[in-house]
Order: structure tokens, then C-alpha cells, then sequence
DNA sequence: TCTGGGGTCCTAGGACCC
DNA sequence: TCTGGGGTCCTAGGACCC
């Protein structure tokens, strides 16, 4: 079995890179850059690391280390990060036929066939060092989850200097014994307690752990984090970017929204915006939710919050129906009774999301944005036994004949003015 | 006083159907 | 009325990621 090499590439310190290209004062000094809200920090330089400031820390708990030190401090600005980013993937695709683009600072390549992959690795980041000036890291295994690891191994040992071929397994058996398991990617917080509740601490326990083990503890994300471990993958190269399935605008405010008028302000500033962001994309949606919540970080006090949701007209993607759907569900949610002490938190998402060219022409495909296939099997339907019949049907359904009709969802009989009827 | 925002995937469990 | 298997659909909530 030939065990086909992956790669993961990703920018140190994506925003502080960022913003030294454009500023070169920014060399060797401390940086930050801030969250969408200038709340809290989200990139850190190696200086700023060195200081002690952690990923998140809030800018007001972190103040006097930041003018001790002289931080430089930034709000983000993803315009800048998105352009780099896209040269960055540019100058991949000079190097390899294949590349997954897995987050604005990270991408998977192929790396199936050079002979030697290091010094490749090697061209790879002095190119993009030269051509847009963002230093990179690489990591090269068998399977997503082993590249990581690698990367991750390279990001911390300046020994291996920016780049970690694990295809030699004596190496990997070497090193994965002396990785935290709570590292890997995968393991989150909650996982690496329950692992550790079973004696398992490093990532070579978790590959030696039994599937079947791994099943019960975690799901099946957990079993096939295991078998990747193994060098077997699961998660292959993904090229085509999935269609997006939902998106969201939410804000914390700054002062805790106390009485309805000031939520419903919020509200409608997200839904708004919301509206512009899905019209940017071309896509319409089939539901909107509002949520808003107390203030998590106050845990001595009572936690409240609402969400509704709304299904949408193919009509609703304009602003101001999403700003009165959004309204109405804004109000559902508010408490009637009791007041709250106030609300910290709003947003407003948008799910079942499909490209508006394909803008339905009934409800009925709005709402059930992954039947193309169903409403192609309806098409057919209809031709054959003429425009007379009332179908209605659930998706899933293995033979697209086999249609019946589903009064459990009665929403479907709502407004079908445009599916043929017959009775 | 201030403590991010935007995503995906998986499971459990109830309701309902034939 | 009871019994039961084999399904689907939907929602809430957990967990993780960058």
C-alpha cells in the first residue's frame, strides 16, 4: 500500500504578517491584532507571545502590559488579510497541481510525486517569503491529521526550521510519543479530559487506542482521528470549495441592551447587514434565526437567551423583508414577563442558503434548498401523468417515483400555487 | 465598563409513518 | 387494541475549528 504524502501549509502569525508587509517598523517589535470588535486579541507576533498575552485575552485586562511594552495594537482589517491570502494560494499553486484552501492561512496541498519533498517544501516557502513576504510553515504526513501534527511539530522546534517531513516513520515513531494529545487536531478541550480519563495523554496512545474504544468515548469524528493517526486517511483533498450552508452577524454591545427598543435596534442594524452580505454572495436563503443572550461571562448571574427562527419567501432575501422577519422574531423572543438585567449579545443567521440564479419558483424549493434532485424526479412526474397532480414529498426518498404525499409537513401545502395539482 | 465572530459536523430523542 | 420492525424528519445541543 502506497501511502500518498499531503501537505499543510500555514502563515505564521496570519494578521501581524499581514500587516508587517505593509510596515516594516513592525519588525521585532510586539503586535497585536484585534477581534471584529477591537475586544480582544486574536493574532499575537512572537514578541507579543513572549509577553505573556495569550490568544483572546481582552484588550482591557491587557492594557498596562500594552503600554509597558509598547505594543503595537490593530484592529483587523480582512480586506488586507483576504488579498494576501489569495496571493499566498497563487504562489502554492506554482508548486503543486492540487491545493485545498482550508482557512484564510492555511491550505492542504498535494505533494504526491516529488522525490525529494523537503527541499521542495523549502522552494516552496522561500517563494512565497520573496513574492508576497509572509513566512510559512509546512508539515508532510500520509494523512491530514498527521500533517498537522507535523506542521504543528515544525511550528514549535525552530530546529526543524518551517518545515517537518513525518512520511519517515521512524521519526514519527519517534516524535508522536512526545505529543500532547490534546495537540492533535480534532481534540479539543472536552475530549483530551475524557482521554485523559482513560489513560490516554499522547498522540501515540490515541493511534494505538482500539476503534472501537475511540467510537464510544468520542463519535465517529474521534474513530477516524485514530485511524489518520494510523497514516490511513479519511479526509481526502478537497478542491471545490463546498457550497456555504448558512451564515450569521452577530455582535456583542458594548453597554447590555436593557429594554426591547434597543435590542430591536441591534437587530435590525444584523439583519441589514445580513441582507448585504447575502446579496454580495448571490445567494438567497430559506431560513433566518435571531438569537440574543445575557452576558456569558457573568456566570453569578441567572443566564437567559431566545432564538427564533422564521422560514423565507424566495421573495425575502430583500432587505427589508429580513429586517421584518427578523423583527418578528426579535420580538417573539423578548421575555414577557420578567424583565431581563439585560442582553449582551445579538445576531441574526441565515441557514439553507442556495445560489439566487437558482431562484425557485416555488416555495417549495426555498425551503428545501437540497431537493434539486426531488424537483427534477417532480418534473418528470408531472410530464408524465400531466399538470394535474399535487405531489408532495419528503426528500430522502430512495425511488424518485415512489413520491407520496406527507401531511406531516404541512407547510409544503402553503403555497404551492406554482406545482402543478391533481387530486 | 470593557471580555470575538463565523463556521461545520455529529448525536440523541421525539414525532410520525407504513 | 396490541405488537413490532423499519424507516424519515426535525430540533436542540455538544464539540470542535480558525
Amino acid at each position: 500500500m502506497s501511502r500518498q504524502p499531503i501537505a499543510i501549509s500555514d502563515s505564521k502569525n496570519f494578521y501581524v504578517s499581514a500587516e508587517r508587509v505593509f510596515d516594516t517598523s513592525l519588525a521585532n517589535v510586539p503586535v497585536i491584532v484585534l477581534s471584529n470588535n477591537d475586544g480582544c486579541a486574536v493574532a499575537r507576533s512572537d514578541e507579543a507571545k513572549a509577553l505573556g498575552i495569550k490568544m483572546g485575552d481582552p484588550l482591557h485586562l491587557i492594557r498596562d502590559k500594552v503600554e509597558a511594552h509598547g505594543v503595537r495594537v490593530f484592529s483587523s482589517n480582512y480586506t488586507l488579510y483576504a488579498d494576501l491570502s489569495r496571493r499566498v494560494v497563487d504562489t502554492y499553486a506554482d508548486f503543486t497541481p492540487h491545493v485545498e484552501i482550508y482557512s484564510i492561512d492555511e491550505c492542504f496541498l498535494d505533494f504526491m510525486g516529488f522525490r525529494d519533498r523537503e527541499a521542495h517544501a523549502r522552494a516552496m516557502r522561500a517563494a512565497v517569503r520573496r513574492r508576497v513576504g509572509i513566512p510559512i510553515r509546512v508539515g508532510i504526513a500520509s494523512s491530514k491529521t498527521l500533517a498537522k501534527a507535523a506542521n504543528e511539530l515544525a511550528k514549535k522546534n525552530p530546529v526543524f526550521d518551517g518545515v517537518l517531513d513525518l512520511m519517515d516513520e521512524d521519526l514519527a515513531r519517534w516524535l508522536l510519543p512526545r505529543v500532547p494529545v490534546g495537540d492533535i487536531w480534532g481534540i479539543g478541550r472536552r475530549t483530551e479530559a475524557k482521554l485523559k480519563g482513560v489513560g490516554i495523554a499522547t498522540a501515540a496512545e490515541l493511534r494505538d487506542m482500539p476503534l472501537r474504544q475511540a467510537r464510544k468515548l468520542g463519535t465517529v469524528v474521534l474513530e477516524r482521528t485514530v485511524l489518520e493517526l494510523q497514516g490511513e486517511p479519511c479526509l481526502s483533498l478537497e478542491e471545490v470549495e463546498p457550497q456555504r450552508k448558512g451564515m450569521a452577524v452577530t455582535r456583542s454591545a458594548s453597554a447590555p441592551m436593557t429594554d426591547f427598543d434597543t435590542l430591536f435596534q441591534a437587530i435590525t442594524a444584523h439583519a441589514t447587514r445580513a441582507a448585504e452580505k447575502l446579496r454580495q454572495h448571490g445567494l438567497v436563503a430559506g431560513t433566518l434565526t435571531v438569537i440574543f443572550h445575557t452576558n456569558k461571562h457573568r456566570q453569578d448571574r441567572p443566564q437567559w437567551s431566545a432564538a427564533r427562527s422564521t422560514k423565507l419567501t424566495p421573495m425575502s432575501s430583500d432587505t427589508f423583508d429580513l429586517v421584518d422577519a427578523a423583527r418578528r422574531c426579535a420580538r417573539s423572543g423578548w421575555p414577557k414577563d420578567g424583565k431581563p438585567y439585560g442582553f449582551t449579545k445579538a445576531g441574526v443567521m441565515l441557514d439553507d442558503l442556495l445560489p439566487s440564479e437558482d431562484r425557485p419558483r416555488t416555495l417549495f424549493d426555498v425551503m428545501r434548498p437540497k431537493s434539486a434532485q426531488l424537483m427534477s424526479a417532480l418534473d418528470q412526474v408531472n410530464d408524465r401523468f400531466g399538470k394535474k397532480t399535487l405531489v408532495l414529498a419528503s426528500e430522502g426518498m430512495k425511488r424518485p417515483w415512489a413520491l407520496r404525499a406527507d401531511h406531516r409537513s404541512p407547510r409544503y401545502t402553503t403555497r404551492i400555487e406554482d406545482l402543478p395539482v391533481v387530486r
